[in-house]
DNA sequence: CATGAATGAGGATTCATTCAT
DNA sequence: CATGAATGAATCCTCATTCAT
């Protein structure tokens, strides 16, 4: 009930389609005049429909909210999945998870920020649905540092802290973009926060795999 | 011009005055509710003084959450001076410098989230001076850190990559709050982010000295 | 043309077809809620036909409204001559009549509430077709009236505000029916409201057939 | 709560004096166009203040629509007790209480109208408080009749049903007034209609009594 | 200086009606 | 003929801001 967000036309193409209009509308005024300073009338003409089609398709201003941020939570939660496809090796299946998160996170800075600036303006069962999201997509961060510390790779470290590192390592790059920016480039950024996040976890057997690793990617490059 | 608060009045001390009611209030309400959900009426009602004493100290709604974000970031930026006082070992001074700043995070969590939320309602001049302040409280953290590499303490890191590394994990404990507070105590939390942070930073003479800097923490305790 | 309401499909059998739905679901919801707060979906919607439908044998909102009243006024004037049929002593007739009347209010108590509530909200030309489908109403009973004066078996009393007495009698069953039905049933209200009424009209003729009238229906029953 | 209507302002001088501009002003378009064909924003000009000072006074236009009817309910309330002050003769009384009660609803023809078709749009316990209203004033008439009664002067007549009639005939001037103002005045109403209802009514000695108070009335013209 | 009543622009939402399929 | 998605005018209501007292 609160958790679906209610449409009065019940094709599901439709559905799609109106929804597929209003959403990217909505990420890209919310995400740069904020919800409150972003008026349904102008979702509706940037979306190229009637403000009476918007609320065809959802039942509120916060139903849109709504869908904008599982949206993008959810466009995290298939990107890690993907960037992982065909790696096995778990250091090197880390390694791409961090760097694949802080990809998103850099393409979609607006709508992290979003996302850390709105929450708060849902219902709370909505909230936690959000919060539920982000622990799912923590988890699959955490499932890699888990395999590295089964492949002796790490030591054995808090998961949950170390996790948390990295999350707020990749959100980090698009909350302090306005910093980050200026001073390196996303890969730095990336190489020189991985360096600093994994010495300390790191066994022996997994400072000699990184270096291995290393040395076979910039052999590619 | 807009980086000032205008007051009707020019008492300073009036205006210290009611902007010590006025602020206070805000904080408070802008925090449970945020923003846009605060009206100016609710912070007269909890300020105990009128809405017209209101714009006698301040010109806009917004010049109160100018008033309130700058508040709460000097209000930081007093802290970890304050938290450093007396200490000159500088390993000691850097684990009291975190501990304190995750301490103020802990304390404010809401204003925290405030600045997270609400900068972006800020026009560009005064979101580029909350920016300023958060630099200038980064510094305080940085120069711990260059005082820990110049005693050979540490390794030569990135200093700015690392300062944030710290500031992002002590605003984690606000942001995430919803998470961490439900699985370990603050004191548990910085204990564990130092561990996992300092580990890959610490030279073998810095590792001496904190085994040494805990042995004697743990004869206090 | 005001007086008439225009349909785009010219088959009489489906105009009776689908104005038949029609009209029956808003009588029920009109009734309920009021007619500016019953959409027309929700007509479509407990007619079990579409929108577009509806707009197919209307051209209004306000057609709606006025083929209800119609309607409703329309089974009033059927009712009254149906409840006389076989029925030919004067007195007799009268009071079938009365009872008639009462009965019909009764059953449509909410159509005749909705007569009072929305027949203001009609065009004008349509509003007087209204009034005068009333004025058709009251002359059955008018009509019985006359004979009963001119069977000598009433006093020759001012018959339009004897009419209208009955009129509101029978409508303030529907209309007070709040306050009514606590206190009594509705034979009763109908007893004791003809007891009230005919008592300053009979002539002493009049008073000793209505002893007889009363005395047979006893017997019967 | 949901008796009372809430103001901001509280001082009562204003609420009384806006209030006042107010309801005059809605009864009067309420009463031409009916309650939901009335945008809030007509009063605010119709009583020549703003819409947002509406908003001050009252937190709903169903508040405006409350305070209407209990204004036009109250207004009938005190029409009564004045016209029987001085009265002492119970029959005189009752023929004064009917009297008003008519020319009441003459002078406020539409604000009658308009209870009848807008209680329904209270919500339940004020449309509840509105009929508690209407059963008092129905009290003050019942008195009259109780003492014509007492007096001798009535048969021991339902109460109740006497008094409604007597209510629907004085609400029916205003709801059937489209009609009677063409066929009568106001004053042959009364009369003819008190007529009617007085004869079934009137003991022996009352119709004496009848007799007298209209030949000192006839002397006094 | 302090007050808070008055203002009205602005924004969310509804729903009668149309029209392409 | 039937359908129901699309439209946007219309309306309620909020709240930042002003200004007379």
């Amino acid at each position: 009930m609160s958790l679906t967000v209610k449409s009065k036309v019940e094709v599901p193409e439709l559905i799609e389609l109106r929804r597929g209009q209003i959403i990217p509308a909505a990420i890209e005024l919310f995400g740069k005049r904020g919800y409150h300073d972003t008026a349904i009338r102008d979702i509706a003409k940037r979306a190229n429909i009637s403000i009476g089609t918007i609320y065809q398709y959802v039942s509120d201003k916060e139903d849109v909210l709504f869908l904008v941020l599982v949206e993008v939570l959810n466009s995290y939660l298939r990107r890690i999945p993907a960037a992982l496809e065909g790696l096995v090796e778990p250091l090197e299946r880390f390694r791409a998870a961090v760097a694949a998160y802080c990809a998103v996170n850099d393409e979609n800075a607006a709508a992290t920020v979003l996302a850390y600036r709105e929450t708060a303006s849902l219902r709370k069962v909505r909230r936690n649905l959000i919060k539920q999201k982000e622990i799912e997509t923590n988890k699959l961060i955490a499932a890699c540092i888990k395999d590295c510390i089964a492949a002796g790779l790490f030591a054995k470290v808090d998961i949950e802290l170390f996790t948390y590192q990295i999350v707020m390592f990749s959100h980090a790059w698009a909350l302090k973009g306005w910093r980050f920016r200026k001073l390196m480039s996303l890969q730095d950024y990336v190489d020189g926060g991985l360096e600093l996040m994994l010495n300390p976890v790191l066994s022996p057997r997994g400072k000699r795999k990184l270096a291995r690793v290393r040395a076979s990617a910039q052999s590619k490059a």
